[in-house]
RNA sequence: GCGGACGUGGCGAAACUGGUAGACGCACGAGACUUAAAAUCUUGCGCCGCAAGGCUUACGGGUUCGAGUCCCGUCGUCCGCACCA
């Protein structure tokens, strides 16, 4: 008799609603339980899910479920990082306000989540461009301004002066603005920042704590941080024209030991000195505004070539008393180090490649150990590595490492201009976050500028401050800019007429707290500390490697200030970190070269390999490279198609199955196919033996074949408990297919046991529970259904995870492989306890292994217990 | 250029701290059931060879009783960073 197919659709609908109905996975704050706290990163509500949500969320709903089964108060929320510019894109293009389109693609985006069936609780939800968030941001913001955590300062920006607005660094291709296609420059802007370089330190150090974070992310948060040890060492400046307000310049070095291989002086173009000589030097205004428009993409930056521009200022060497030349090159950053340095063309690629250009001499004074330094040449190339130090005075024979020490001690003793001459410091790369965005559709910046008071901040009792929803879209520029009324109000302080700040903040401000901000949701202030303590750190976050630095970086600043303002205690917010791989699918071209999607295309096997082609018209589709899905390559396939094609399970097995979750997954439909078939061969397994098995009464000593099937079902369950505990899906998965295909062939061959063997039936029931228990955090739905069709009380989802029973994981007896010199020859059967003796003369009078040693004695017996024999001969 | 990761069948991959390489899945072949197809079931499937057997974890060396795993070198792929003084 046939059993009903499984229909997913019918049944995932229904699951849901129960588990909706029961509140199932709400969680409350006052578990006593033990707490664990999964979290995916939220998405962007871009409009629709797309597979890497699906991987992602698959995941983490995994952990979670398997968390809240191992008896933990499992705390798995969702929100919406719903600020941010395609927003405003949408507005301008479509004329919909910002708001209505993001809640709409929320509200689009919920019900394909609710339709994975993940483990969510979903009252905790919120979009950080809800009112009620973005006014506990403001208060954040405002301590963080206590705090002084938060400066206002110039800042050079990429400006784009046809959209009027302010373009983050990949929105500036070829140097214009990716919309306008306007030439962008550089503006100082005053704007925004959050002291993050405050906390290099402890954000540097820090990583070597966090153990369960990938190597990779942590290496590349160091490269970002950027630590550097070396000399801030002021030169005194001389010749004409030099300005009196300056008499020393300073440079930051980290190679003081080639101090005598200087040739000259190079200023940033925003440096002070270069900006007073440029005010009476029409030649160098025009350099300076040259390296201005050059821009600050990387592409720019890249292909720049290196440009001087000779001050005719000279400083004096402070060892020798050598007048070097001052130049403004354009390659000097201002905001690094002191915005100068000295160049060592003869040690430096970059000062080697403008010392060239410039014809200025490039002398040696570091040689490779034991090279002759008089033989030694840089003309070509200057010597980067370490080695002695020559031409150098006082420095001679030196290491690098000594050199550096005592140019610093000699430096620091010296006095020039009534100060130190040299200081040691410790530099980074990383620079503070600049927070100011010209846009609408942000958190506003809770300050308000007056006359007369400066800068005041709103006081906490006058939040929010509130978007106003009246803004038009029509032109370019800050809609909160040109409003009528809203940068309209009066100075909290002296009451007169002032106006507020109009620059709203970063999105990737919302995102640093979202996950603080889950534990009390509901809370008038930002966080309720004790509940926020209790649940913080996250202890598996989850999401894409794109995300290593920034947004982990700012989140990890964001909790030490949150700590500094008393809103948390603790100062790492994730304890552990995956970083999924992406969803890649086969790219497809038609006939004229445009891309297809896969919807559209029909395949066929043929002798020489597998064909596309057109579903429309049969034209010949060629087949091309496996790709990152996305609309533009139009490889990508619909969630929603899937789920509604094979269900939800279906997709989230799929997901799990084959690759490593931490590499790229390819979506095939033949993959999904195959998942579908293997839950449809469980569904029929379950149900057939549920009907068949006659209701089991406990039995007395299992008999050797109801043994078995406990020894492979609780085998798998420990496997798959300790492949989930290590994020090892696919290995999970591996392991419950085996299960699966014990228990099938056991209950096609044994079915006549049913009857007389009442512990078989005992066991095949106890291993079919298994089975749909650790199958029930990857395929909920479908295990709801079969723990239905077995008969057992209430859902799986509350049913405690089943214990491994330690008896039923070792065997009696172990097969060792026999190897004779390296090479396997046999396999030798001893009791498990078998000493090495008896395992040694087993082996030996093994046939094959007589055979290969053609009557020799074996020189020597290597036992490893429970594992190998190897005899050498 | 600098830094890091990784190279295992036709494909995705397994392999605990050095101990039977290729579990599991996909694709494919053969067979059963069927008028037929789908579904399902059985079975085969690293390479060479009729077989015995030999070879095999990118390539070349080394350590070891024993190497996918450790060490050295070469090649290749991927990722990150890149005027950072």
């Amino acid at each position: 008799m046939a059993t009903e197919r499984y229909n997913a659709r019918e049944a995932e609908a229904r699951w849901q609603t129960v588990w909706t109905e029961g509140k199932v996975y709400q969680t409350p704050n006052d578990d006593p339980r033990p707490k664990y706290y999964v979290l995916e990163m939220f998405p962007y509500p871009s409009g629709r899910i797309h597979m890497g949500h699906v991987r992602n969320y698959s995941m983490g709903d995994v952990v979670a479920r398997f968390k809240r089964a191992k008896g933990f108060n499992v705390l798995h929320p969702m929100g919406w990082d719903a600020f941010g510019m395609p927003a405003e894109n949408a507005a301008m293009q479509n004329k919909v306000h910002p708001k209505s389109w993001t809640y709409q693609n929320i509200a689009t985006m919920r019900g394909q989540l609710q339709s994975m069936g993940l483990s969510l609780d979903w009252s905790r939800e919120f979009a950080t461009c809800d009112v009620e968030y973005y006014t506990r941001q403001q208060h954040l913001f405002l301590d963080f301004l206590a705090a002084g955590l938060v400066t206002r300062r110039q800042s050079k920006v990429n400006w784009d002066p046809v959209d009027m607005t302010v373009l983050a660094n990949e929105q500036v291709i070829d140097g214009r603005g990716w919309r306008s296609g306007a030439l962008v420059e550089q503006r100082e802007l005053t704007q925004w920042f959050l002291k993050i370089t405050d906390y290099a330190e402890d954000l540097l150090t820090a990583l070597d704590g966090l153990d369960r974070w990938p190597e990779k992310v942590r290496t590349m948060q160091r490269n970002w941080i950027g630590r550097s040890e070396g000399l801030r060492i002021r030169f005194a400046l001389a010749g004409n024209g030099a300005p009196e307000s300056a008499r020393t310049v300073e440079v930051f070095t980290t190679r003081p030991d080639t101090l005598f291989g200087m040739s000259f002086l190079a200023l940033s173009p925003d440096h002070p000195v270069t900006k007073m000589l440029a005010a009476d030097n029409p030649d160098l205004a025009a350099f300076v505004d040259e390296c201005h428009r050059m821009g600050t993409s990387v592409a720019a930056l890249e292909t720049a070539e290196k440009k001087g521009f000779d001050t005719g200022l000279k400083v004096v060497h402070p060892f020798t008393g050598d007048m070097h030349p001052v130049y403004v090159a354009n390659f000097v950053l201002m905001d690094y180090g002191t915005g100068a340095l000295f160049g060592c063309p003869a040690h430096d690629q970059r000062d080697h490649d403008f010392a060239s250009k410039y014809g200025l001499p490039i002398h040696p004074v570091v040689v490779p150990e034991g090279v002759d330094a008089a033989g030694f040449s840089v003309a070509d190339a200057p010597f980067l590595d370490d080695g002695r130090i020559v031409n150098s005075a006082f420095l001679d024979g030196l290491s690098v490492g000594e050199a550096k020490e005592a140019v610093a001690r000699r430096l620091e003793a010296v006095t020039l201009d009534g100060a130190p001459a040299a200081a040691r410091q410790v530099n980074y790369r990383l620079r503070d976050w600049g927070i100011s965005r010209q846009r609408y559709w942000g958190c506003p910046i809770p300050v308000i500028h007056c006359e007369t008071c400066g800068v005041v901040p709103v006081p906490k009792a006058d939040l929010p401050v509130a978007l106003p929803d009246d803004v038009e879209f029509d032109r370019p520029g800050n809609p909160l800019d040109r409003h009528p009324t809203w940068r309209h109000v009066a100075c909290p302080a002296c009451r007169e007429p002032a106006r507020r700040e109009t620059d709203t903040m970063d999105t990737f401000v919302d995102s640093s707290w979202y996950f603080a901000r889950f534990t009390a949701p509901d809370a008038d202030d930002p966080t309720i500390p004790a509940v926020a303590d209790a649940w913080l750190p996250v202890d598996q976050y989850i999401g894409g490697i794109e995300h290593a630095i920034l947004h982990l970086l700012y989140s990890r600043f964001f909790t030490r200030a949150m700590r500094a303002t008393g809103h948390v205690n603790l100062d790492e917010p994730f304890r552990g970190l995956f970083t999924q791989g992406m969803v890649v699918h086969e790219t497809y071209r038609g006939p004229d070269g445009a891309w297809v999607s896969p919807a559209d295309v029909r395949f066929e096997e043929t002798d020489d390999g597998r064909k596309a082609f057109l579903a429309t018209t049969g034209a010949p589709v060629v087949i091309g490279s496996i790709e990152k899905m996305s609309k533009s390559k139009k490889n990508t396939v619909d969630p929603t198609d899937i789920i509604e094609s094979y269900g939800a399970d279906t997709a989230r097995w799929f997901m799990l199955s084959d690759s490593p979750p931490e590499r790229d997954v390819e979506w095939t439909d033949a993959g999904a196919q195959g998942t579908n078939r293997f839950l449809q061969r469980v569904w029929r397994l379950v149900t057939e033996a549920a009907r068949d098995l006659p209701a089991a009464s406990p039995a007395g000593a299992p008999s050797a074949e109801a043994t078995a099937i406990l020894k492979a079902a609780h085998k798998a369950l420990a496997a798959v408990d300790e492949a989930i505990e290590g994020l090892r899906f696919n290995v999970a998965l591996a392991k419950i297919y085996e299960l699966v295909n014990t228990l099938g062939s056991a209950f096609a061959n044994d079915k006549p046991r049913f009857a007389a063997d009442a512990s078989f039936t005992a066991a095949f029931r106890e291993a079919l529970g298994i089975l749909v228990q650790v199958m029930a955090p990857m395929t909920p739905h479908l295990a709801e259904e079969c723990w239905q069709a077995l008969g057992r009380d209430g859902l799986v989802a509350n049913t405690p995870w089943p214990a491994v029973d330690p008896s039923l994981l070792v065997e009696d007896e172990l097969t060792l492989p026999v190897q004779v010199n390296g090479k396997k020859r046999a396999d030798v059967t001893v009791p498990r306890d078998a000493d090495a003796a008896t395992v040694e003369a087993a082996a030996l009078a093994l046939e094959a292994v007589i055979k290969a040693l053609d009557g020799k004695p074996p020189r020597k017996v290597i036992v490893v217990p429970q594992r190998i024999v190897n005899v050498v001969a």
